[in-house]
DNA sequence: TGGCTTTACG
DNA sequence: CGTA
DNA sequence: GCCA
C-alpha cells in the first residue's frame, strides 16, 4: 500500500479530490493529507524544486533533507497510468520530478540499478514464480484463496487425467493473490495478475471468475456447490485419514457407497497398516499439534541426540519454520558439523526413545553412492523415518484430579519426521522441508526452466552434465539461483 | 501443443 | 498407491 | 487451468 500526497500546486481542490476518490478505492493507494505519512508526492506541471518552493512557501509543512529523501516525488502521469492498469506500475523516467541542487546526486536515479529501481521493479508485474517474491502466512486476500484452493481440492479428488494440472492452476492463482500487500477491491485490480489475468485471452479464466463472482455477491455458487456436494465432503473425511489418497476414497465412496467416518469404522474394510493406524488414532492426528508441543518434542529428540553424540544439530523445518502456531505434524532434520558423524543416529535415536514411538515407518537410503563401503555392515541404515509419536501430556495437577487409576496420564498420538543427512547435504534438505509444498514446486520449476539446473532435498545438480553445485546455507542456494532469499516465513504459498 | 517438483521407499 |  |  503506497500512501499519496497530491500537492496542491496547479491542481484545484476539484481535481485533487476527484484524484483522491479515485486513490482511495483503488486498493493499493492511500491518500494523506498530512504530508509526513506519505510516501509519494504526486504533483502536476511542476518539477521537484518548484514542489519544495511551494510547500516551504505554504508552510504546509517544515521539510527537513530526511523526510525530502525518504519520499519520491512522481508526476500526476504515473498516478493516471496506475490508475488505468489497475496496478502499481513502473515510473517512466520523465515522471520523475527533477531537482538541480537539493539532493546529492545519488537521488538522481540514473547510473546503474540502486535499491529504489528493485522496488518500482517489484510493485510493476508480479513475477511469475512463486520463489521470486515475497508470500507471508498472513495476507489480505482469504476470502479469495479460500475459494480457489477448495477448487484445488477438489480437482484433486477427481478422477480426471487433468484434474491435477488443474488443481495446480488453482494453486498458483491463490499463490499470486496471497503475495499481494493489498486487498482486492474490484476486477480492475485483477489486471495482468499471473494465473487470474492472461494478457492475451480476452476471456476470463476460471480463477478471474471465481474471484469476480466473490467480489460481486460475496460468494461464489459454484464454490459453495462444491463445498456442499456429498463428493467433496466424504472424499474431505477418507482422505483425512493417515494412509488413504485420492483413489482409496475414490474406490470407498464409488464402489462401496460409503460416506462417513462411521461408515468406514463399521465396514470390516481390508486396510492397509497405516490405514489401520491412521483410524485408530484418527481424533488425535486430525487435532492440530501445537507449536508448544512441537517445541517440547523437539527438546527431546535434541537432548537425545547430543547425548548419543556429541555436536548433533536437530532443526524443526516445515511449517513451524515458516512461522505456524499449529501444524498437522513436526518435521526435524538431524544433522553433525563433521561430515560422516551423522551415520547411524536414527536408528540409535529410535532405539533409545522407543517407548515414545507407537509407530516407525523407516525408509531406507539407496541413493548415496554405494561405494561397496559398508555393505556388510549389519547395521541398517535409514535416513529417514515417518512416525506416530506418543506424546505426554504436561500437568501433574490434570491427573490428581481426574481418577486415580489413570497412572499413566494422558497423552495423545502425534505424527513426527525425522530425517538425517549429512552435513554437505544439511542446507538442501533444510530447504526442501521448509516448504510450503507450493513453495518447492516452484523453486524446483524455477530452477530447471530458468537455469537449467535440478534442485532435490538433497543437493543441485546441472541439467546436462549432472554435475553437483555445493552450497553450506540456504542464503548460498538462494544466490547461486539467482534470487533474493526469502526466509521462511515468507515462503507460505 | 507441451509442460506442470521431486523421486525413492514400503 | 501413499508417504515426505 | 494457465502459460510460452
Amino acid at each position: 500500500m503506497e500512501i499519496i500526497y497530491f500537492v496542491p500546486r496547479r491542481m484545484n481542490k476539484a481535481r485533487i479530490d476527484h484524484l483522491t476518490r479515485i486513490a482511495n478505492k483503488s486498493g493499493f493507494f492511500q491518500v494523506t493529507t498530512d504530508i509526513k505519512k506519505s510516501n509519494i508526492l504526486v504533483a502536476q506541471d511542476s518539477s521537484g524544486d518548484e514542489v519544495l518552493e511551494f510547500l516551504t512557501k505554504n508552510r504546509t509543512v517544515a521539510l527537513n533533507d530526511v523526510t525530502i529523501e525518504s519520499k519520491s516525488f512522481r508526476d500526476v502521469s504515473w498516478f493516471i497510468n496506475c490508475m488505468k492498469e489497475g496496478y502499481i506500475v513502473s515510473v517512466e523516467d520523465n515522471q520523475k520530478l527533477q531537482f538541480k541542487h537539493h539532493l546529492p546526486a545519488s537521488k538522481q536515479e540514473d547510473g546503474p540499478p540502486s535499491k529504489k529501481a528493485r522496488i518500482d521493479k517489484t510493485t510493476d508485474r508480479i513475477p511469475m514464480y512463486a520463489c521470486q517474491r515475497s508470500t507471508p502466512l498472513q495476507h489480505h486476500n482469504k476470502q479469495f484463496t479460500d475459494a480457489l484452493e477448495v477448487l484445488e481440492e477438489h480437482a484433486l479428488y477427481r478422477d480426471d487425467p487433468n484434474s491435477e494440472a488443474r488443481a495446480l492452476a488453482f494453486r498458483r492463482g491463490s499463490a499470486t493473490l496471497k503475495s499481494l500487500p493489498y486487498k482486492i477491491t474490484h476486477v480492475g485490480q485483477l489486471k495482468n495478475l499471473p494465473y487470474i489475468d492472461s494478457t492475451n485471452s480476452s476471456k476470463a479464466g476460471h480463477c478471474k471468475k471465481i474471484i469476480t463472482e466473490i467480489l460481486e455477491e460475496g460468494f461464489s455458487d459454484e464454490v459453495e456447490g462444491v463445498t456442499n456436494s456429498e463428493f467433496f465432503k466424504s472424499m474431505k473425511i477418507f482422505c483425512g485419514i493417515f494412509g488413504v489418497g485420492p483413489s482409496t476414497a475414490r474406490k470407498w465412496f464409488y464402489d462401496l457407497n460409503l460416506r462417513t467416518l462411521e461408515d468406514i469404522k463399521t465396514k470390516k474394510l481390508t486396510l492397509t497398516k497405516d490405514q489401520t493406524l491412521g483410524l485408530r488414532y484418527h481424533e488425535d492426528l486430525n487435532k492440530p499439534l501445537l507449536l508448544e508441543e512441537a517445541n517440547h518434542i523437539a527438546k527431546l529428540v535434541r537432548e537425545t541426540c547430543t547425548a548419543l553424540r556429541s555436536g548433533c544439530t536437530v532443526t524443526v523445518v516445515g511449517g513451524f519454520r515458516r512461522g505456524k502456531d499449529k501444524g498437522h505434524d513436526l518435521d526435524l532434520i538431524i544433522s553433525h558439523p563433521i561430515e560422516g558423524n551423522e551415520e547411524g543416529m536414527l536408528a540409535m535415536v529410535l532405539e533409545k526413545l522407543d517407548e515414545h514411538f507407537i509407530y516407525t515407518e523407516k525408509k531406507a537410503s539407496n541413493t548415496k553412492r554405494q561405494t561397496s563401503l559398508e555393505s556388510r555392515s549389519t547395521m541398517d541404515h535409514f535416513e529417514k523415518c515417518f512416525s506416530i509419536f506418543k506424546y505426554r501430556h504436561e500437568g501433574s495437577a490434570k491427573q490428581s484430579q481426574s481418577n486415580i487409576l489413570h497412572l499413566e496420564g494422558t497423552w495423545a498420538a502425534k505424527r513426527v519426521d525425522l530425517i538425517v543427512v549429512p552435513k554437505s547435504q544439511f542446507a538442501f534438505a533444510v530447504l526442501g522441508w521448509t516448504g510450503t509444498k507450493h513453495f518447492e514446486r516452484e523453486i524446483r520449476r524455477y530452477v530447471r526452466s530458468e537455469k537449467k539446473l535440478v534442485l532435490t532435498s538433497h543437493g543441485m545438480y546441472t541439467l546436462d552434465t549432472n554435475e553437483s553445485i555445493s552450497a553450506d546455507s540456504e542464503e548460498e542456494i538462494f544466490e547461486k539461483l539467482g534470487l533474493n532469499f526469502l526466509p521462511p516465513s515468507e515462503r507460505c504459498c
